[in-house]
DNA sequence: TGTCGTTAAGTTATCGTTTTAATCAGCTTA
DNA sequence: TAAGCTGATTAAAACGATAACTTAACGACA
């Protein structure tokens, strides 16, 4: 009886086995024509098993590797063709540790200055076989970290930064120069960081800027400066210091003004100024937007320009041109500036020198006399 | 003799044996020292090990899968901040078949109605973990097929397009569309693909656009008119015929010019309708660019605007608002419009449905009046 | 006592490409 | 005849994360 029972028990062990071993194989038929209905994509694998060749094959003769007979290569080329194939770059990525695809932050995209860069950058690292990610931290420190973040995630070759408005802190860019991952600077840098970096020479322009408003007959000029801890805006106020000193003329500092330069601030800081004692008769201002807003303040109070009042800009944006009366104003090359980044960038990807030696590429800028200011030809 | 060669042959083959093992040894030494060296990243690997658990649990715990103790949990995630490990999303993606990134094509990066809807897109997709790659095609048809194809084999989610002035043919989005991927047009898209588009109404804008000059009292209104290949200059061309059907006046061929609205073409085309026997009094530009240098020859000429002269324009420029006189035009929410397109495809890319069923939104426009065309309040 | 269910974790296979090391066929040379 | 060499190809192991499938351990319960 015992006997039976074990033997009966070990026949039950063994048909469950056989189950289970024809479920093993049913599933995975199943998963099988599963496959074969939803199969999503070819691979080099497609191509091998219909070649009756191996995968390694197909990769080499796809990538031109001289190691592969032409006529083999002529056979794989032709079906990859027919065949419709596309390489699935994520996984030749994962496998190389490169991905062609560079990081641009900045603040704003849609900022004329910031989309005409970016429109540089697209077109070298087109060129050269580079994807663009572009992410806008709008001004925000925390999102810029966040950026930083998903851009080292996603395993960037390189960065192009801009900074945010708010950043004062700089840690979360060591993700990159502690790997050693090429990072570019651009308009709003670090000093302190050492990194490539690529800006125009703002303390010549605020002196180049206020010295043409010098030379133009204005007596008291007034300045409207962005956060100094931007570097950008920091210098620029101080060429314009340095042009009022050069020429003997007081620096006052009720005629400095410090905002964010917006159409509203801009508007705030003229009202300000026109409430002084002595009021100034010209402004050299940190931007564009603001000088417009200027503009059409004094033009409502019926002052006029620039006769009774001077006024230069700085970024040469599209309106300045256009408006009446047109803004004097400091042209950027955006374009530029942000082809020699990329190129720097990709150049930096591709060399791997160690160590590297940092560059700060100074751009060309040029000032562009409007009616806002000139009263003299 | 011979029994001796033998000998020493078997022995240098054993020599030469235990070179070869030596070297293999050596070589993976050296990899190993090398890789301790180079070591690019942490990886779930390194933190299972360090803690001797398995990988999997790493990944689950990181991935706060419930499944996993909440010690566990606790131990893992401190070691990765620790270890400062950043996922690579490279693997998780390939992994995956998801790569949480979509791509835009675009005709110019840096023109103001692109790069504020770009603005737009990148705010939602940001929003729900999606990166933003975006490539511009120039306006030339083969780099717009070389960007589609690229961005397919970065396996992008989804897709959003705007074509290029050049385009006429559109087998290259069989890619996506064989293969579902979602796509979504916006601006300037396919009336014959069956896609998801988000578009204005360029037909009642260019309707509402002459009325408005209608109603302001002008009486010989022509038309500015862009390349009617695309469906959105040919609809506002086709507004601005109803409208003046709908009004009793004879539509006039020698009215209405084509070409591609740049500063330039504007020029020229005033020119002409100047010079017809009996010109119009006002005209419908297809562009504010174009209505903007209409506007600077008329005011050469002294022609006053609106008085003698009614322009309006299209897309709402930053410059139109603030020229002298103010140009009236059509708004077109850039930025709202990269927010659904960026909602509506992700919306496609997460919810699978299948068959889809496509979707055309119709986002509302506006009417802008300022000065170019009031006469009358 | 043994079975069942549950929780927590481990094993293994997979995504598609590339690369290293190995193999193989065919030919030459001693 | 066997060893060596060359040129062409293959097998197998990465790359790092993850999902499906197992398993181990522990109580609860019949």
């Amino acid at each position: 009886m015992r006997n039976a029972i074990d033997c009966i028990s070990v026949l039950l062990k063994i048909i469950w086995h056989i189950c289970m071993l024809v479920k093993t194989e049913l599933a995975s038929t199943i998963q099988q024509t599963y496959k074969m209905d939803k199969k999503t994509s070819v691979t080099i694998h497609d191509i091998a098993r219909e070649l009756n060749i191996s995968a390694s094959t197909v990769s080499r003769a796809l990538n031109n590797n001289p190691r592969i007979s032409q006529a083999t290569k002529d056979k794989i080329k032709a079906l990859a063709l027919k065949l419709g194939y596309q390489p699935n770059i994520i996984a030749s990525n994962l496998r190389n540790q490169k991905t062609n695809t560079i990081g641009i932050v900045v603040p704003l995209i849609n900022r004329h200055f910031f989309s005409t860069f970016i429109s540089g950058v697209e077109d070298v690292a087109f060129e050269a076989g580079y994807n663009v990610i572009i992410s806008q931290s709008n001004d925000l420190f925390e999102k810029e970290k966040q950026i930083v973040h998903s851009l080292f995630s996603n395993r960037v070759d390189g960065m192009i930064v801009s900074l945010s408005m708010q950043t004062q802190q700089f840690d979360h860019f060591q993700l990159f120069t502690k790997k050693n991952i090429p990072l570019v600077f651009f308009d709003r840098v670090i000093p302190q960081l050492d990194a490539d970096k690529i800006i125009v020479d703002d303390f010549a322009c605020g002196f180049k800027a206020t010295q043409h408003l010098i030379d133009q007959g204005f007596k008291r000029i007034a300045h409207l400066a962005g956060p100094t801890a931007l570097n950008t805006y920091k210098a620029r106020m101080e060429g314009y210091r340095s042009a009022l000193e050069k020429n003997n003329l007081p620096i006052n500092e009720e005629l400095i003004i410090f905002n964010r330069l917006t159409r509203m601030d801009g508007q705030q800081a003229i009202k300000q100024l026109l409430a002084l004692d002595t009021p100034p008769d010209a402004v050299f201002c940190g931007n564009d937007t603001s000088a417009l807003s200027m503009i059409v303040y004094l033009k409502s109070l019926g002052i006029r320009i620039p006769e009774d009042f001077g006024i230069v800009g700085f970024s040469n944006e599209p309106f300045s041109e256009v408006v009446t009366p047109s803004i004097s104003t400091i042209k950027q090359p955006a374009q530029e500036m942000g082809q020699k980044a990329a190129e720097l960038l990709i150049y930096e990807i591709e060399s791997k020198e160690n160590p590297r030696k940092y560059q700060t590429i100074t751009m060309p800028t040029e000032l562009i006399v409007r009616e806002s200011s000139l009263r003299k030809s």
